[in-house]
DNA sequence: CTTCGCCAAGTTACCGGTAACATGAACCGT
DNA sequence: ACGGTTCATGTTACCGGTAACTTGGCGAAG
């Protein structure tokens, strides 16, 4: 920036401000500037620009896991919102491990992010306690914790399961199974809206059919098995997970049962696949992006306004329902 | 860090010192600082630490888009190698446009990030000088670049669809035909491939059936549609895409074509999905974490020393036979 | 013709660290 | 006992910007 200040004969200050408040600099003085930029090739030190203005232009994003596609759409809800204004995205990885958020987080506010995005809501004592002395803007994502430590944008794991369950009931299914991640603190929600609903509709007196599942498509091969070994009444199968209820549809096909005749099968989240396989799976959609879209905008409207007009937000959820069940 | 020096009675320096490099610092003295870091809760800038040591740790990944789950593979690659050692990612979408791109580039510069990955090999001229003028190491994905900028860690799309097409040709199939997106241009160096072998094998003399559709799980359908209105006798698809071959084989399942008997169908790019659908698709393996991985491990290689021992990988590719073709 | 206020441009100090050099005590061999 | 290393610590200057204040020229009001 000095070489640019000397090319156009201006001071340093006069540079900045050129750049930055084009209107407060006499049109003369902004052309020698914009044209000694051009032609030194020079680019803002957006670093020292952050340090000195106390403010940072970056946002962090913490995800429990980077390879799963629904979060992808999250991801791009926010960086629709982040980039028209030149902010700026860092991401890292949870694991879901409350540990691992917590040194992720004290990495993001040594960078001094100018706010967090976290798509968890069970959190170490450190890591509210960095968050909150350092002041930064935070959204939760994921579910509604217990204890915000800020704003909220989610909706809520344990109502959308029990409104899919109580879906399934209405439907005439009886015994109904539900299969889920284990140690998934947001499938272990859903599991407690399956239970809410079979509860309020009396089928909770049938025996429990929850099945606990690995990850991707081999969970639903699993929760077949398991219904076809333990449980062979079971009319309807609930998984917690898009890829879960792929995996279980596969399977049925494997296995030559019905669906929805010999089993119905809905799932949570409603992927693209889930419209496309045959039959179509009945699933729950979710504002994926909008959760994205909505806590970036949140972010922003914070560090412009001190104030805090809007701090929580249940974007809900759809039942779609399709020929599986 | 002054408050913390203050309370340790002792120079900035050395509690700068007392952080980066514990065994220059005296034990007694060291513990100190830590402890006053401890009860001040002190988390330190590493925005002023960047400035300062003309280094940054953030490095910065363009993808052409970040809803595909490919490029999540590879984002997992990148972040395992970074973050054990403090590193950190940025992420960007160029939509596979140049001019986006150089945007995301120059921001990314303006940053002074330490490194930069594209996954493109179509840049700007403003873009290739931005990246050689700042000194910014940069590894290019996605293909093989006829210039490289600096590193490149891919593998060959053209080669790649070319080994398809001629395993398709040596298992018997005459009319083959090729889907992939419009103006994109890893689709189009995988039609290239495509032709190349039907010439190498005589096919050419066939008619070409070269379809363009667009994205998502439709472009399969359409590329049914197109086969079933205009080009009947086709015996077997290939897919430039995972998705594509999916929303194709869906169709086929619809209009009960059956799977490979009436028409084979083969996909790129060895998604999870392809095992698990009936019949599984044969596809292309390729080494989407280990592309992360590599990119990633060769810049910090690079920063280390300054020196470059590898600046080429080409990780090549795999075709998984399965029941489709 | 003053005086006041306004606005553009410049000056100074600081953001929070680190690099490079300066200092001074302990240790060494002779 | 003395000059020469070595090593831990302190001092100074700087990284590249911006905030806050200062300066000075100019037009409108008194």
């Amino acid at each position: 920036m000095r070489h640019v200040a000397e090319r156009a004969r201006v001071s340093r200050m006069t540079v900045s401000r050129a750049l930055n408040k084009p209107g407060t600099v006499n049109e003369g003085l902004r052309k020698r500037v914009l044209d000694a930029v051009a032609e030194l090739g020079y680019v803002h030190n957006q670093l020292a620009r952050n340090l000195s203005s106390q403010r940072s232009n970056v946002i962090g994003l913490v995800l429990p896991s980077l390879e799963n596609s629904i979060f992808a759409q999250t991801l791009k809800g926010i960086s629709d919102i982040l980039r028209p204004i030149g902010f700026h995205l860092m991401v890292a990885e949870s694991t879901d491990d409350p540990e691992d958020e917590e040194q992720v987080v004290a990495a993001f506010v040594a960078q001094r992010i100018a706010g967090i995005i976290l798509h968890s809501t069970n959190h170490t004592p450190a890591t509210v306690r960095m968050l909150r002395s350092s002041n930064t803007p935070v959204v939760e994502n994921g579910d509604f914790p217990a204890e915000p430590i800020d704003m909220v944008v989610s909706y809520s794991n344990r109502a959308a399961a029990k409104a899919m369950t109580l879906h399934l009931a209405r439907l005439g299914y009886r015994k109904i199974a539900f299969a889920g991640l284990a140690a998934n603190p947001r499938a272990d929600q859903r599991r407690l809206g399956y239970l809410d609903a079979l509860r309020e509709t009396g089928l909770a007196t049938e025996p429990s059919r929850v099945v606990s599942v690995s990850r991707g498509f081999a969970g639903g091969t699993e929760a077949i098995a398991c219904i076809a070994n333990r449980l062979p009444d079971t009319d309807a199968l609930f998984c917690a997970g898009d890829v879960l209820a792929a995996g279980a549809l596969f399977e049925c096909d494997r296995r030559r049962w019905r669906v929805p005749g010999r089993l119905a099968i809905a799932s949570f989240d409603d992927l693209e696949l889930m419209r496309h396989v045959r039959p179509a799976i009945t699933s729950l959609r979710l504002a994926r992006y909008e959760i994205g879209h909505r806590s970036a905008q949140m972010l922003l409207d914070r560090m412009e306004q001190a104030s805090m007009p809007v701090t929580f937000v249940d974007l809900g959820f759809e039942i779609v329902q399709r020929a599986s069940t």
